[in-house]
DNA sequence: AGCTTATTCAACCATTTGGTTGACGATCGT
DNA sequence: ACGATCGTCAACCAAATGGTTGAATAAGCT
């Protein structure tokens, strides 16, 4: 479990992997789709969708020759339990939630990339 | 705000920093009393810790030679939103947390260290 | 004043991370 | 059968990470 919590919240300090969970927020997507708006190399992005692979949060199935790849918010689970030791989630309201979706903006392009 | 995230998740992501802010949780304490479950070297604790003060979770006081750790666990709340936008807080009942208190022990000297 | 305790600094080291490029295997459309 | 598209593999690279040791600074104790 404590292993699970290195690799969960390791894979989510990364801006271009959170970027691509968001994006998966809206619909399934292949990987070729979920590289379009990264000016980063394709290689690169496969490489942080394998790492999301591993540890849970996206599920892969591969029809024909796209991959299509899946949100698994599940995989969130142990590290918001663990969060919610820190009494962060009792007092998380949807004002909170709301607030968060004018300033960072989960739209697949609104990366640093 | 994104480059908090980056920061307060990669924070997040070490099992040695995530034992350090459980032990927060317990009480107020000085860095030699952190270092002592752990059988790294003080060093090493010491350079955990600043990086746990940069990104927030922890606020320092010095008094007279021993530094004072205390949590601040609103740093984590940026974090706890973006997670809430995963739709994984929502269904997340006291169950869930007693069940972790259980599993993951978190008292001081359950490191995996 | 002199020893001890608390913490940081500086230099170093091995490993991991996040990226690149070029070649490759599979599958699709025509 | 052929060319284009989807995705991964291998090799490489620079920078960041997590650790070490030895010395330095600062405050407390007797």
């Amino acid at each position: 479990m404590t292993l699970s919590l290195d690799t969960i919240f390791s894979a989510l300090s990364d801006p271009t992997r959170r970027t691509i969970l968001a994006m998966l927020l809206e619909d399934d997507m292949a990987i070729t789709d979920l590289a379009l708006p990264f000016t980063m190399s394709l290689t690169a992005i496969s490489k942080h969708i394998t790492i999301l692979v591993r540890v849970g949060l996206i599920s892969q199935e591969k029809r024909g020759r796209v991959k299509w790849c899946k949100l698994e918010p599940d995989a969130l689970r142990d590290a918001s339990v663990w969060m919610f030791a820190f009494g962060q989630f009792d007092p998380l309201h949807l004002d909170d939630f709301e607030r968060f979706l004018e300033q960072e903006n989960l739209a697949p392009n609104s990366n640093t990339d």
